[in-house]
DNA sequence: TAGATTGTTAATCGATTAACAATC
DNA sequence: TAGATTGTTAATCGATTAACAATC
């Protein structure tokens, strides 16, 4: 009788998302450490550089393996190297950036992507005036050529800064040829099929949010 | 003898941050529904086109206030008033946004935080080239113009998109002139006093964590 | 009135923190 | 060895959901 997939994997209990969500943040303390020289790190230093407790992190890590010695500490260079291996950030990531708007070119001339292993090798855009225009080094292709140069340069995530009526239209097309995960600038939350994941970035709630405690609540 | 404040204000649990973040949405909603013609509005409607349960909905209302009409639901236009007077959305906020690199003109170049009562009044840089620009209608002014300037305005709410090595610095000297709330696009958390809101932008850890998910994790 | 839906309390779920035996 | 710190279990905390009396 074949064993269901978790019993073979031999997994403990399922990493919750917002733990995978904090990963990140440790690699780019653990950076920055490495960078400064650091050799050993203790959840209680980590800790008090995230500001979170140390009872967090090593929970937190305790869902991937045991990456560190009791009495000394985690080896910055060897759970960071372990840390990035778990999120696939050794591998190289080809991304698409669909919209080449006034948002869309920021994000292609924004040098912060690159570092991290994410290499945008295509641009698209429905406007013919743009189509044909070299933005930070790539040829802007029309949205006709999506699902041929997604499909050809193994595109697994798209940036997509598209006008909010467009953009379920264009998820979903991205999905039906492979991508798997969407960072998204239009103020909605595209729906996808289980499995593709996306992430909202939306400033307006932030600000929206923020507002609340600008705001006196004592006569309402 | 005195009563303490929560007592005074005839309180009922204080509101879970979580819940504040979720206004907008809900007021997003409604400023659609309202655009569609539609008058009423049922827990369960909302809930269906947020993706929440309608329990959630009604709880989170709860905490501000009692808006519905059993056997009927909510009010869009009232509703919609309400959570925008309870945000603050019905205010005009003055906005400064500080460092007028590439992300700062695309931002002072976004057409979607006006409509939402964001007004962007000032921009500051300190390269001497960019000062006495013109930007999307403002002109530049130099950092040392900040205090005087935030000060002068009103300003209570700063983007932040300067360069990360500076980014702690421009925060506290806005925080230092008036400043309460505070959207940051460099890839770390300020640290601010308590009573200073903080949101990031931080495209990277979103990727970054959607990584996880596109990564074999078979042989770990 | 009968049907529908709220507002709220209680139950559940999940995430965080505390505590401590194991062990470097 | 003695001291420090992990990894993990149990306790706590907080947020979500279910259930239902109140009531439109």
């Amino acid at each position: 009788m074949a064993l269901d997939s978790a019993s073979q994997n031999q997994r403990r209990s399922a990493e919750p998302e917002v733990v995978v969500e904090r990963l990140p943040l440790y690699v780019r303390i653990l950076t920055r450490l490495l960078q400064e020289g650091a050799e050993v790190v203790s959840s209680q230093q980590l800790g008090e550089k995230l500001q979170v407790t140390p009872a967090q992190i090593r929970k937190d890590l305790s869902y991937f393996g045991r990456f560190g010695k009791q009495g000394r500490g985690y080896s910055v260079i060897h759970l960071l190297e372990r840390l990035k291996l778990i999120l696939g950030l050794n591998s190289f990531w080809n991304v698409a950036v669909v919209g080449v708007g006034r948002l869309g070119r920021a994000i292609l001339s924004y040098p912060g992507f690159t570092p991290d292993g994410f290499h945008l090798v295509a641009a698209f855009d429905s406007n013919p005036d743009v189509v044909g225009e070299t933005v930070a080094g790539l040829t802007v292709n029309s949205l006709e050529q999506l699902d041929e140069i997604v499909s050809s340069k193994k595109i697994s995530i798209a940036i997509v800064a598209v006008p909010t009526e467009h953009t379920q239209g264009v998820v979903d097309r991205l999905v039906a040829c492979g991508v798997r995960a969407v960072l998204n600038y239009a103020p909605i939350s595209p729906q996808v099929r289980e499995g593709v994941r996306v992430r909202n970035i939306d400033p307006v709630l932030s600000l929206q949010s923020m507002t609340y405690y600008l705001t006196d609540h004592s006569v309402e």
